[in-house]
DNA sequence: CGTTTTGATCAAGAATGGTGATATATGCGT
DNA sequence: ACGCATATATCACCATTCTTGATCAAAACG
């Protein structure tokens, strides 16, 4: 008396029938013929010798043992799904480069340990740089992928989030609205931040001066926290340090900027499809208003 | 491109290999031949492109990947196993009647609801008695099963589980221990409890008087409450109406005794059995200190 | 009504899985 | 070191199972 198994083949077959309706639609889903769909579900029926299914006429119609199993049936397929790919994605190695502006590392460190679950033997390296120089390296394949700000004059990539920009000061200091506007400028978006920043004070009326500039938010973290001038954000850049400034401070509103995913121009990697994948799901979702 | 579906046969042999070590006693667990669980194996391996396994002289040790297959075969048989068992035991169907003391009914509402769960196809009735009335209409095969107090003279059934007797008298009241002492029996265990009792009482040299007697508890409730008489319980029979007296009342200790259930002498039908197997599961656990 | 679509059934061929026999390797005792 | 006992891998063969294309019946549709 051997144990009893379930074919997981024929559950999957009796969700496709429940999924479509009817055993045609079901065999053209899985690549069957009709009769073997057919066959399957009367093989089904016979090895746990019961009756899953009835018909009114044309439409089919399932027993209450027919739902039951159809539940069943479905945790099962759905972990056998998840087993399955997560045996694959072990088998998934090699070597991989992606680069990101500095201030976007706080993004991913999450990513990359999920990544890592689900790749152990695959080698994820990171390199730091400016969104412009990134694309450049992306393009000379130096890099597989590249998560950068979009630049308006290198519009590859694709689109993986929107963050609105904010302006932003330290979190003990009133708002400097002297005029001109002493702004402190950094480089994650080159100067895509910065673009975006004039033109917005310029199509307010607003003068301004460039206070200070640095490769990245740590360099100027004393001066904005100190008071001595604003600085430009997106809202994931935001620490207990700073402070955002909402409409009520005068400001022109700032428009949204879009983080893009480039890759290199060959062939992506198995890897760095995988990767490119994961960080598109990861971040897709906030911020998208 | 068919959807990759794991093949439970195989993760099952896959676990037996690992709970016993060697692909020979695998087999003989399964009941193939050793080298079918040999192939199974490879064939594991080879739908997956993966190495699950490693040799170290005889013994086998499993790969990394190999651990974390035999992780997901665990759940996924699992799960195969409670749909599987969850689907047969909606084929179960028939008519059950089961006995008990009317006493105990408050014992078994959530067995009987888990019972219909399971079984939805069988029509169980219950009917109430004293447990020797119960036991002959065993005999006579008026009933499938009766869940029992077990008479000394009747000695028939398995034991399902011991349970304490207990003095108890009404909740505000004083125990009323004078001489003799005033007795409120009934008839959960027919005689059985009279017995047991006032057995105690001679053995610790007390004299009593039966001051009531009743078919059941309901009846002597309300003599009970008012602390006319003191009543000998079981600990699963005490309501909030009840408080049990200990060793410090100078009452003497009592015995445990018996739940049993008697099967009716003919081959019993399959609702018997599930329900039997279903009782002993659920009332085995506690109190048999 | 005739037409079309859908599902069931059947025979046949292909593929898969299990078995026994056999070869090979490992462990163990003398 | 040698041989014996036990475990595993491999192979060819056979039985069973699975899939398919063809065919038929029944239902929906106009």
């Amino acid at each position: 008396m051997r144990a009893p198994t379930l074919d997981l083949t024929l559950l999957r077959t009796l969700v496709a029938i429940a999924d479509t309706g009817s055993v045609t639609a079901a065999a053209k889903r899985l690549a069957y013929t009709q009769s073997t769909v057919s066959m399957q579900l009367q093989r089904l029926e016979a090895q746990l010798s019961l009756t899953l299914h009835e018909r009114e006429g044309r439409r089919i119609r399932f027993t209450s043992e027919g739902e039951r199993l159809l539940n069943h049936a479905r945790r099962l397929l759905a972990l056998n799904d998840e087993a399955w790919s997560d045996m694959q994605a072990r088998q998934v190695t090699g070597d991989l480069t992606l680069g990101i502006p500095e201030d976007y590392a706080s993004l991913l460190p999450s990513v990359f340990a999920y990544f890592h679950q689900l790749y152990p033997a695959v080698g994820l390296k990171v390199i730091c740089g400016t969104s412009a120089h990134l694309v450049e390296q992306v393009k000379a394949k130096a890099l597989d992928l590249a998560l950068v700000t979009r630049q308006r004059n290198s519009p590859g990539g694709d689109v993986i989030r929107r963050e609105p920009l904010l302006w932003a000061v330290g979190m003990h200091q009133q708002p400097l609205l002297s005029d001109p506007l002493p702004l402190a400028l950094y480089s994650p978006g080159a100067d895509v931040f910065r673009e975006v920043a004039e033109q917005a004070l310029q199509a307010a009326g607003r003068s301004w001066r460039v206070a200070y500039t640095s490769q990245s938010m740590a360099g100027l973290a004393p001066i904005v926290t100190a008071g001595l001038a604003i600085v430009v954000v997106t809202r994931s850049m935001l620490t207990p340090a700073l402070r955002p400034l909402d409409e009520s401070s005068g400001l022109p509103a700032l428009p949204m900027i879009e983080l893009a995913l480039h890759r290199a121009p060959h062939r992506p990697s198995e890897p760095a499809r995988r990767l490119g994948e994961l960080i598109r799901e990861q971040l897709a979702a906030p911020d998208q208003g």
